[in-house]
DNA sequence: CGCCCATTTGACAGCTTTCAAATCGCGTGG
DNA sequence: CCACGCGATTTGAAAGCTGTCAAATGGGCG
């Protein structure tokens, strides 16, 4: 796309350098990876639990998701993934995949052989750092999450998750910070929530009679940031974006 | 201890001998690092939410545990660890504590610069592998528990809870395979799985009465491993200790 | 021996789930 | 352009799992 940089991995880039300073050569060497394009269709399979993936998946559009199912069958999604994020770095150095990743829209991705990634990992200190860093933010995020599902009642739940979205779609660039597009169903709220999908509709309801949002089909606007971060229980710090950490979105 | 070894970190090298091959002077180096030894008692804090910490810290006996306070007042156990783990590589490399570490029990740990740590593993690959694999772990145990919180009854989150436990201790050579002491109060349990204190009570006299486990003070005897593991909807896979990863324990 | 904390137990309340059905939204085909 | 069909959303009523509250019991330690 763009003349200064055709490479397809300008995504992953741009992300890692929130994390990192890399120099010039550090920027063509992450960009001159090899990969193999691909798009995913919506509902798509990327990776199953039990899998042993040679490739680590980068995004390049769409969103993706993580989950797993339990023996009752219920699903459990872990995280939600966009543009730039490695969503199976996990699965690839650990070899066996221990849960799935799902194409939640359509998505273009680039797969990159896992012996590439570790080479330039350790080749050039700043990729690596940056790579380390990026799957301890997702830790972070997964702590924040397991703390979200099992100590914060289904209104406050619903309330954080929306406040994590905003932040980390207008992170991503891919968002006004109170205004964003959420390609997920209700179902799938309920399968980050822990809740079921009559009851997530209910809390979205009771959110909106609320004034704390407004919703349009599936473009949420947060109406008031201040009050839902509160409702929400909602502090950024975990998500390690920087900034001032207590500060509300302006 | 061991005469061939006097380094106290020799456990730290223990556990990160199972994920990566380290040559001679890999682990001469790895048990050189600088570091400080302390005693932490049972209860107190090694590292709080928001702080800034500029060390790492090395369990080399005893328990501690990582968890998050919410809103309301509840708190989330999000990990336990014990001798070996390195309990704030999160917090010390992504620069503000999201979350606080505890000792659980008397504990005996040894504080590395955080700088000293990045300079290792980027200078002896395999060090840094491990260390990154290790935090890979981590994560794969985060959303294990995502999930357990998530979408698990009460009954089956403590039988998988204890499923757990049997194989990380032994695994680190803490405890036979179906018989371990664990040194947690059942609300420190309810703080691991999302519960009260009074329903984690419930739910391990039903276990026991139903001969799946056997309690003696706050030991625990698996009575009968493939029932408890069918229960709790247990497959060892997430833990990537290796071996067969659906295999019922021997 | 007595205190204190953890464990255990019982009764009841309540948040969330379950089950069902109606409504809405939207792409497709007539 | 409108009817149809199907999945998603919405709503209501009732059940149930887990939480709350309270009190009794038990165990360790000074």
């Amino acid at each position: 796309m763009s003349n200064s940089n055709p490479s397809p991995l300008t995504p992953m880039l741009r992300k890692m350098e929130l994390w990192a300073a890399f120099s010039d050569s550090d920027r063509e060497a992450l960009l001159a990876m090899p990969h193999t394009l691909k798009t995913i269709k919506e509902g798509h399979y990327i990776v199953r639990d039990g899998d042993k993936p040679t490739h680590s998946c980068v995004m390049l559009t769409g969103f993706t998701y993580r989950h797993k199912i339990v023996g009752a069958g219920a699903r459990q999604i872990v995280s939600i993934h966009r543009a730039g994020d490695m969503v199976d770095l996990q699965n690839s150095l650990l070899g066996t995949a221990d849960h799935n990743v799902q194409a939640l829209t359509r998505a273009e991705v680039a797969f990159i052989p896992r012996e590439a990634v570790k080479e330039i990992a350790f080749a050039r200190p700043a990729i690596g750092f940056a790579m380390w860093y990026d799957t301890l933010v997702d830790g972070s995020i997964f702590r924040e999450w397991v703390a979200n599902v099992g100590r914060r009642d289904a209104r406050t739940r619903m309330a954080h998750l929306l406040c994590e979205f905003a932040l980390r779609l207008e992170a991503a660039g891919l968002s006004e910070q109170t205004h964003y597009e959420l390609p997920m169903t209700q179902e799938q709220l309920a399968d980050c929530t822990g809740l079921t999908p009559v009851h997530v509709n209910r809390m979205l309801k009771e959110l909106d009679k609320g004034g704390f949002i407004q919703r349009d089909k599936r473009a949420v606007t947060i109406a008031d940031w201040r009050r839902l971060a509160e409702i929400g229980d909602f502090q950024r710090g975990y998500l390690h974006l920087g900034g001032d950490q207590s500060a509300a979105l302006q």
